[in-house]
DNA sequence: CCACATGTTTCATC
DNA sequence: TGATGAAACATGTG
């Protein structure tokens, strides 16, 4: 954990009483890790006395049956993988998925509107799940092996796992389009929309490239741009954290680090053309015409 | 009203 | 059968 963000914790610390919020607009691995990190101090200990549905949107839950499991367990520690957030409890884990629009929130929020599930402690605190788009899922494994099976998760991109060889042999085997093969978690877990196509201008790949035929030069400078992006990021406690809210407003944040996502039309960082964006596996995507080519300059 | 935004699941098609 | 890709999901915004 760096410095800056003990400094961080600390001082939110102190200002408890100040409207807390956890979570992004578009949650990835930098994002849902800096999440885990504020909420582990926060529940690790607490013990699950009620789980209610202020909407009464029960499919929050994959299987209705599951809010029970959770009853009258007591949280041991909060891990992340991938996505995912994992409350470990002393009978199974409680998996949490925010998609698009989820937050947990440590305070009641002013209005109950979207709250779909309100988890309470013994100690009088409670975990709040707002979501907007009702895509957030809490699903409850015996095991972590059951979670792993269930979910067929990737490589995590900041592990020692994570290397040049093991990419090669992962895009060896596809012939999907890069941003596919990217985007896709059974790859490599925890890459969104955004760190993709970061990563991709970083090494000067076309997102239509077909993954197969990358050259070495290509698969190094990926595999180093995906490492380097994500803990940057995870530095700066992630991309979209101004719904983060401290006393000065001012937490840090990759946005000002970003070379193309939401950049169309400005120009490119490395050489000035206008950055466009394209349509490539149904989602918006952003390049560089000029440094970005199927068939490299 | 239509287009678009996000991540995963589901379904269709090669 | 397995891989790939597009639709669906829910809701808000421009």
């Amino acid at each position: 954990v760096s410095t800056s963000f003990k400094c961080l914790i600390s001082r939110y610390c102190k200002n408890s009483n100040i409207f807390l919020l956890l979570g992004t607009i578009m949650p990835e691995l930098p994002e849902v890790e800096t999440v885990c990190r504020v909420l582990r101090p926060k529940v690790v200990g607490c013990k699950i006395v009620g789980v209610d549905f202020p909407n009464n949107y029960t499919s929050v839950f994959k299987f209705s049956s599951e809010a029970e499991c959770i009853l009258g367990s007591l949280i041991q520690a909060v891990e992340r993988r991938g996505k995912h957030i994992l409350f470990h409890l002393d009978q199974g884990i409680l998996s949490c998925h925010l998609r698009m629009t989820g937050r947990l929130l440590l305070q009641e929020p002013l209005s109950l509107k979207h709250v779909s599930l309100k988890i309470s402690f013994e100690n009088g605190k409670a975990l709040w799940f707002q979501d907007i788009r009702k895509f957030g899922r809490f699903v409850w494994h015996a095991t972590l092996e059951a979670f792993e099976k269930v979910t067929q998760l990737g490589v995590e991109p900041l592990s020692k796992a994570w290397t040049k060889e093991c990419l090669e042999s992962l895009l060896k085997k596809s012939s999907a389009r890069i941003k596919g093969f990217l985007l896709d978690q059974k790859n490599i877990a925890g890459l969104g929309n955004i760190y993709v196509d970061e990563a991709l201008w970083f090494a000067g790949i076309h997102p239509l490239t077909v993954s197969s035929t990358l050259n070495h030069q290509q698969v190094v400078l990926l595999q180093t741009g995906i490492k380097d992006i994500l803990s940057e990021s995870l530095a700066r406690h992630g991309t979209t954290f101004l719904s983060f809210y401290f006393d000065d407003g001012k937490a840090g944040s990759y946005k000002e680090m970003l070379k193309v996502f939401g950049r169309t039309g400005q120009p490119c960082l490395r050489c000035e053309t206008p950055i466009i964006k394209i349509r490539v596996c149904q989602r918006g995507t952003h390049v560089c015409p000029c440094c970005q080519k199927v068939t490299p300059c």
